[in-house]
DNA sequence: ACCTGAACACCGTTCAAGT
DNA sequence: ACCTGAACACCGTTCAAGT
């Protein structure tokens, strides 16, 4: 049946991420991952199809660090609370790697764990079938959509740029036609990011309730 | 003061969102883009820093297409409701951009507008600092989310996949471990994207009451 | 000021050859 | 079965030269 392939897929995912980590997302390539685990670009096919299939490792690699305490089974808030928190938790410990958990699919173990114990959650608040779907979709796209707005929003903070920066930035602008905007900027700067998106699950699990 | 430049950030706006339509993600580079316009690859330079604003130019040229009437201002939920699926319907209205818009920030004169016209019709609901803020980001996060989840949540179908190859698939997996999720994944096969992201929404809605 | 071709260092992947 | 180097068609970008 062969012999054992030279690499472990859970060694793959590790040296894959901790590129990432390391250099940014440009930091990763076939070549570059081949040079990491000491062989020739081509190996790296052995274990993946294609390119794409780089971006999956990564991906999975980040859900898998999700951790969250077994649900206590008596408040179904409580429960949906730590598993969101856990899922914005893993995605925001590796920065350089959230454009690829926002855009790239992945099916692994991991993925569907969240997925089931989130549903599972949720279902205890009543809900079944399509009222449990759009709970269950409201509720993921919450997390993922907070994680996104720190990346790419009106009020994310540049690379390498203070965040005071992106308020005097704002308050920049035509004071008449962005109004509000330059009103928030100040409670932007002030605010902490999981306080925020504890602020903004609660919201949604009030709408729940 | 020099003579006019040989084409408009609106042309270059124009021509790469094309391309993404047409041929995807990977259609758009400095060279298709030359081509496209009849030129030479280092004349995009003339228009652009370097590649990465290119795809800013694909994320404003979307945004920028984004339209909803004039809020009414009678009720705040209702004028929320209007640009946030304003916004969804502009997203989804070109899927091969979806993970640029997800990725790439943007602060054109379009983008700030959305951001404007949500903190305000949001600031009627009585809010305004910390708060304002926090419902400001709910609803952009659930936005976004809800785009998300249909490019790469375990629930989204597959480039040239079949909907209901997303049920088989799910269905396949194994029954005790993904309970809830093979339940679902029925209701997700006869669910239409729009009514689900509206349901989403008025969750969240629910909430902010 | 703006335009542009040649050249360079990268990239993913095909192919063919190894064990 | 698995591994891997050479070669090819791409890519972004630097540089130098044009108007």
């Amino acid at each position: 049946m062969g012999r054992p392939r030279k690499f472990s897929r859970e060694q793959l995912q590790d040296a894959a991420l901790a590129l990432v980590d390391a250099r940014g997302l440009a930091g990763l390539s076939m070549r570059t991952l081949a040079a990491e685990l000491g062989t020739g670009p081509m190996t790296i096919y052995n274990h993946v199809a294609n390119r794409a299939d780089l971006d999956v490792l990564v991906v999975e690699a980040v859900v898998a660090r999700a951790d969250w305490p077994q649900p206590r089974g008596v408040d179904w808030r409580e429960d949906v609370q730590c598993i969101a928190t856990a899922m914005w938790r893993a995605v925001r410990a590796h920065p350089h790697a959230i454009p690829l958990i926002l855009t790239r699919r992945s099916r692994s173990p991991a993925a569907l764990a969240v997925a089931e114990a989130l549903l599972d959650a949720l279902s205890r608040s009543g809900r079944s079938g399509q009222r449990l779907l759009v709970a269950f979709r409201a509720v993921s796209a919450l997390v993922m959509g907070f994680a996104q707005a720190e990346l790419a929003g009106p009020l994310a903070v540049e690379a390498g740029e203070a965040a005071e920066a992106v308020i005097r930035r704002i308050r920049a602008l035509p004071r008449q036609r962005y109004r509000r905007l330059i009103e928030i900027a100040g409670a932007a700067a002030r605010s902490n990011p999981e306080r925020e998106f504890r602020a903004g699950l609660d919201l949604l699990l009030d709408g729940l309730a």
